[in-house]
Parts: structure tokens; sequence; C-alpha cells
DNA sequence: TACTTACTCTACAAAGCCAATATAGTTTCG
DNA sequence: CGAAACTATATTGGCTTTGTAGAGTAAGTA
């Protein structure tokens, strides 16, 4: 299970991506609309915009915008900026490894080869798949047929 | 991430099946022999005995051992027993469905279609990968070959 | 039968995490 | 100036995880 803070992240991020003209938005906004608690929603898109994938403007005509292209951002690096690890196990992490301190060897942990082969799944949907994809993916078939 | 809990109730059906005549194992040799705290997997073997997976033998001559084959007993059978769902959302799981009450609607919600490849492409491992499969792969090269 | 071993079950507790809220700013623009 | 909006940190309440404790039950053995 992915947190709700992270799903949060991750509607507010294409609410953002489906603005026009990538006018700022007020937090205010995306929360009424999302359904998403505003000052919650403060947090996540504070930390998102230190990680660099949104930027703001203060002020009254303030408000967030995506600060890279839609599909430069993956759905797998905003699950590692809110939820941490991908990984199913700390010892299968590329970003964050751990060892099992229970485990006697890696190399031969059952447990450990069947969960690689979960990881390697689950990234090879996260790390593919952008914002952009997400709401492409969203128009109706004709459309979509039209535009490729 | 998985449990620790879930990790240890694998490991301990792999070391179950491991056992050569289906005899009868000892907590406390499974605990020593895995690195897992004895009391707490008592609750975990308990569990999966509970849930058909495992039968156990009281008194002096006793023990735990598969009651089922280790080739009818999936990993994600184990994560659903010990874990709980494991749909990244609660809107995708199938056994434990749950509507995300933030959510405006589902049909059309970019999040939720992402994470249905997600899980489909999970699902695709931990059902289909058994207990058996595990310890078949961890025989050297030469030696599957030969059992193939 | 007494004894030992080991399984059964319920409770509980420390630690950490999650989701959300509170509070106190700071910045920008009209 | 002052209203709107972002920035930042702290705190809270509830829940989950990871165990531990202890009393009880059952089975075999001398």
């Amino acid at each position: 299970m992915i947190s709700q803070k992270a799903k949060y992240a991750l509607r507010a991020l294409v609410a953002l991506a489906r603005q026009p003209t990538g006018q700022p938005v007020f937090i205010g906004d995306i929360a009424e609309a999302q359904n998403i608690p505003k000052k919650f929603l403060e947090q996540i898109l504070l930390d998102l915009k230190h990680h660099g994938l949104v930027a703001s403007r203060r002020g009254k005509a303030g408000g967030y915008g995506l600060f890279r292209p839609a599909d430069t951002i993956s759905f797998g690096e905003v699950l590692r900026i809110i939820d941490g690890p991908i990984a199913p196990l700390p010892c299968l992490s590329k970003i964050a490894y751990r060892r099992c301190e229970d485990c006697a060897e890696e190399a031969s942990c059952e447990v450990r080869r069947v969960f690689a082969q979960v990881a390697d799944a689950t990234r090879a949907v996260l790390d593919r798949t952008t914002i952009a994809d997400a709401i492409a993916s969203n128009l109706p078939i004709r459309l979509r047929e039209l535009v490729a």
C-alpha cells in the first residue's frame, strides 16, 4: 500500500499538469478540487518543491506550478520522495540499500530472490510511467488515436 | 515494503519445506536457525496454522510441519495472511476492496489506472511463485537442468 | 503419576509512523 | 499598510509494528 500522502502528491501533480499554460494554482484550489486537507497539502507541495518537481510564487497572485515538464516526472520519483524506497525489502533497494540483519547470507536467500522479481516488475511500471502518461491515457479512445 | 513478520513467515515456511520427510521441526530450532525471536515466531506459526498452511504436534516429539504441499503455497497467499491486501491502493484490492473516499470518480482516476498495472505485475509474480519454486530456484544451475 | 517439553492463547508495551492540525512567521502585490 | 498566500516547524492522536510476558494446555516418558 502506498501512503495517503503519496496519493495526494500524485493527484496534485496531475492537477498541476492539467493546467493549460502552466499558470500557478493556489494550494487552496487544488485542495478543494481534489479533496485534500489544505495544510497537509502545503507540506506535501513544499516537499516536492525542495526536490525540484514544482515551483511556487508567493503573494496575492502566487501559487504552485510544475517546475519540470510533466513527461519527465515519473511515478517512481514521486513515490521515492514521499514514501521512501519502492523495494519490498531493504536489501533490494537501489537508493537505500540496507542489509537484512537477521538474514544469514543474502546470495542464497530464497525470499529475496522472489521479491527481486517483484521489485523489477514494479519499477518497470513506476519508473516508466510519467505524470504526462497518466493524463494522456485518460483521453477517450478515439481522441487518443488522433493524437498518435 | 513487506513487514518483518511476513519475511519471518516466508523464511519459516521455506525452512519447513526443506525438511526432507516432512518431519515436524521445533519452533526453537527454526527460530535459532533463521534468527527469529522465538515467541514472535510462535505467533506467526499459529497464525499460519489457523489458515491451514502448517500443522503442529505437541509434546516431546512435537513440532511444526507443512500441512499442504510446498508447491501449493504461494507467496501471495502468505503475504495476504500476514500483511493483508497486496494491492497498492485500497480501491485495487480484490480481497478487501475499499473505495478511496477522497477520490471523486474511480473510473477516471489517473493514479488508480497506473497502480492497477503495478498490482497486476506484482500479483503475477506473487501468486504464481510457490514455496517450492523458491527452493527449487536455489539449486545450482546444473542440478536444475537435471531436474527439468 | 510426576515430569519435562513444547504448543496455545491472551495481554500488554515500547517504539515508530501516519495523517492531520496548530502556530508563527515571511513574502508579494495592490 | 494589509490581505492573500506561501514557508517552516512543532505537536497531536491514533494506529501499526515488533516484539515480550506469563499462565495455561497437551503429549510423551520414566
